[in-house]
DNA sequence: CCAGCGTGAGGAAACGTTTTTAGATTTTTT
DNA sequence: AAAAAATCTAAAAACGTTTCCTCACGCTGG
């Protein structure tokens, strides 16, 4: 389209080299006040603009971040690549940004690429099929931070404490006389399920109980997922009086699971979820939640990786672990008396099939 | 870190010079067939991946595309991406992706960023404080495709038909017998706003009646802001009987307002929002809301800048529209008598304010 | 048998920077 | 006043590609 100026053209124009030109606009070696002057008011006046890849060209480094999550879609993300973004864009750098959808084979190929792009240091939270090995050989060969994720128990990272969320959320379920929990949450091969779960047993344990196995429902994460998978549990012999949603649309699939199914909250079913979300203020009742600063994980790993890029030498690994909060609400109350058959349907709890109107 | 290999270092394993190892790995020029093996099993053999900052350094296109919203938390925003990122990887483009926050100083020296790297083609939805003229100048520099703004009525872009669906909207609260809508949506000088407010008040005219300027409340999109207009608007002298909310966070804000105010959905107040959202699924009522598809949004978005991409000589300026959609739920109902004073707040309605566990 | 042509390959230029090297000019020191 | 030091500048190299230009070779047709 338009032609680009070179700051071969500003040089000529300030009637100084090649070289000096360059020296003077980046303030570096030896330069004369004048030659200075001369140089920034020509290129003021050409409009010059240093063309970013021929820097990288020549300086090996592209000032841009590779980030590399399942979906970023998911609230969870978004809010945390806002973060992520924020910081990193403060410091100068850019970010590039690509979509795994939990396919492993398409994550190789997208850090390939970010690697013949050039990154300068990459964030990520790989999918299930990742190799810590493969991922430990990356991290040697450019900056890298995980999100919630852990290689082999080694590597940089920021980490949200599920255990512990786990644990305390399963706690004060046992603590109103629940002992049938159904616990929903994303795959157990990540670390987030893999922990949940640990915690969620532990707190049994604790107690001298142990859950029971068949409560445990850790596949995916997807709503529809979370809903027919709650209508099966809400339909066996013996639901559960508790629903824990660990995951980021669990939460719905369930309350609409339990709508369905003609049970009320909390008086047949008590739910806990992560996320304060909308849903959880507003519905009735409200729900509690399991909460973590989702900002400080994205301005974490921003800050993990601008370590790294900032010092010349090796850092060693590191890893941020971010609590979580939570936040009591009308979701909760003592277990109802065992009740061996589901109730029949009440008709007037289910919503009406929507409609989409002709006008 | 390690040494990166370059074609050089191929060519010299392969036994043939630089240049015709070039030619062999792309498959462009002349080149024998045994060359291009030798060189193909060269370049497997010691794993060389070209650089890609030296091509776009020769070849003066980075496969980088820019994308610049306000916000890609906005689960709005966040879809759409969603849809462009994919179609975007599909066509092997990048995406560089930063938040303008709505602000006019920070989005311009973002564009000039990304011009700096030199990107093939932008997608923005520019803030309010853009003036058309810089961004017409733009879209002569380099493939542009606008989000859902228009800048001059010229240059190529996807629009969502926000005129037809406040018409449709308010249409249908008329007919329900409402006469005292309230709209809440963001800015007015963004296209979403105008064309909004332009619906919403065309809907009045057409039955002789016309709508009162109070009760238009668009400056901000915020949750807190619906909150407390919402609020305001309630404990008028008199208060509007619906509800319009045509903001991305404007429902739960209301929703919170009218609980506050302790009033019945849709007993005394009717409530459309935009988004088909888990809230307006799953809340009590269940939500009337207006909807568009976000990914054809995206699609489209990206379907329109490969298209420049592609073709050398400049296509001219297209536009595609997106259609809304009005799902029917419960939240709508007749207009209640008028009710001169709000009525007192039903202390069971409102919710009591969370609690930060200890343990 | 030779001119002409087609095919393939090697060499070099170019993309726009930064950085190094060497040289030129001025200033300071003895 | 000459030598040494300091300061600035010009020129050139380098980053890793792609592409253009030239040339060599073998073949074909007159």
């Amino acid at each position: 389209m338009k032609q680009r100026i070179t700051i071969r053209e500003v040089a000529k124009a300030a009637g100084v080299s090649l070289g000096t030109a360059s020296r003077a606009l980046n303030r570096a070696g030896r330069v004369s006040e004048e030659a200075i002057a001369a140089v920034t008011k020509a290129a003021r006046r050409l409009g010059y603009e240093p063309d970013a890849v021929a820097q990288s060209m020549r300086t090996k480094s592209t000032g841009a971040i590779g980030l590399l999550v399942s979906d970023f879609s998911n609230p969870l993300y978004a809010r945390i690549l806002m973060a992520v973004e924020s910081r990193l864009q403060a410091a100068g750098y850019a970010l590039l940004l690509a979509n795994t959808h939990n396919d492993g084979k398409r994550e190789r190929s997208l850090i390939d690429l970010f690697r013949r792009r050039r990154v300068d240091g990459l964030i990520l939270a790989p999918c299930e099929s990742e190799s810590p090995a493969m991922l430990q050989q990356l991290g040697e060969q450019l900056p890298l931070v995980a999100l919630d994720r852990d290689f082999d128990d080694s590597g940089t990272g920021v980490h949200v404490d599920h255990y512990r969320g786990a644990l305390q959320a399963t706690r004060h379920l046992l603590n109103l006389g629940h002992t049938r929990i159904a616990l929903l949450t994303p795959g157990s091969v990540l670390r987030p399920g893999r922990e949940r779960i640990a915690g969620f047993t532990d707190a049994y344990l604790e107690r001298g109980l142990s859950p029971e196995p068949r409560l445990i429902r850790a596949e995916k994460s997807a709503m529809e997922f979370a809903f027919s998978e709650a209508l099966a549990l809400l339909s066996s012999n013996q639901p559960p009086t508790a629903f824990l949603c660990l995951g980021t649309r669990i939460l719905s699939g369930v309350l609409q699971a339990l709508r369905h199914g003609g049970r009320s909250v909390p008086d047949d079913v008590s739910v806990i979820s992560i996320g304060d979300t909308d849903l959880s203020q507003l519905f009735s009742p409200t729900i509690t939640s399991l909460n973590w600063d989702l900002e400080a994980v994205g301005t974490a790993a921003a800050q993990l990786l601008l370590k790294r890029l900032d010092s010349e030498v090796v850092v060693e690994p590191e890893r941020i672990v971010i609590t979580t909060q939570m936040v009591l609400r009308e979701s909760c109350g003592p277990a109802s008396k065992p009740v061996p058959a589901p109730k029949t349907q009440r008709a007037v709890a289910r919503s009406p099939a929507p409609r989409t109107s002709k006008e």
